[in-house]
DNA sequence: CTGTATCCACTAAGATACTG
DNA sequence: CAGTATCTTAGTGGATACAG
């Protein structure tokens, strides 16, 4: 009917060509992922090393995480069959094109930090505010 | 001692300069807040607007995304205290320069999310294979 | 060394009902 | 219209122990 229905209509548009996106980021955007191509795209890498470069990732969340990654084809495993036995993670040529928008999102992320820290704090103040004037509300004297 | 360690080493470097930026991208990764984002970024926006612009989205979870985004200045909040009442969203000029990186990602997955889900059909395959030649070894007749 | 399996705690998220 | 409150359930993630 008016300006703002149309910019509706508009977002819902893009809508449904997001929610694809979407799914793909859920999978890039959780906790560990991001870490461990971050300490894949230096290079093959060992089960181990990853798990010493990402500190404090669980073993069960990057085996998790690593056959996350193979499955959707970002990254490929090498067994060689040693003893003792040893495993190569390494990027694919998929997963090395992740490295760009990620870097975008990296470089998002650094610059405005201090502005989001800012913001919570400034937020965090005014909530302390609103709380105090509550109690001073409900319990004069 | 040989090139995989320099490389790892090199990794743990950035890796400290990574934990922050993670933190960040876990807040703008979750399921919902990109959608949001993608909902205010045509403009001033009110509450049901955004409950349905994001299909799905449960009334619990607009709330709280929209109060993480503007807690984080990605977002303001102007309530017009008419009866009934009306709340506006709209993105800052913070919440606005979030949009680039999240285009980067976006194109990202649109451009190789049939090569993924390519991946996903393979490695399907593949492990149907891996249980068909577990069952024939272990009931061989 | 490179995983798998199990248990458990915690949180996130949906449904529902109610308030200003 | 724009939320808040509460309940319940499903999923995430960590610790531990064990296996190939």
């Amino acid at each position: 009917m008016d300006d703002t229905n149309t910019a509706v209509r508009a977002a819902e548009h893009g809508h449904t060509a997001c929610r694809a996106s979407i799914e793909t980021l859920a999978r890039i955007g959780d906790k560990w992922t991001v870490l461990v191509v971050g300490a894949l795209s230096l290079g093959p890498i060992r089960y181990n090393q990853v798990r010493r470069v990402v500190e404090g990732i669980s073993q069960r969340m990057l085996t998790l995480t690593l056959k996350g990654l193979e499955q959707d084809g970002l990254v490929s495993r090498t067994v060689y069959p040693t003893i003792p036995p040893r495993v190569e993670y390494e990027l694919t040529d998929l997963g090395r094109t992740l490295i760009v928008p990620l870097r975008a999102v990296h470089a998002w992320t650094v610059e405005h930090r201090p502005a989001i820290l800012a913001a919570r704090e400034k937020f965090a103040e005014r909530e302390r505010q609103a709380a105090s004037r509550q109690t001073s509300f409900t319990t004069p004297k």
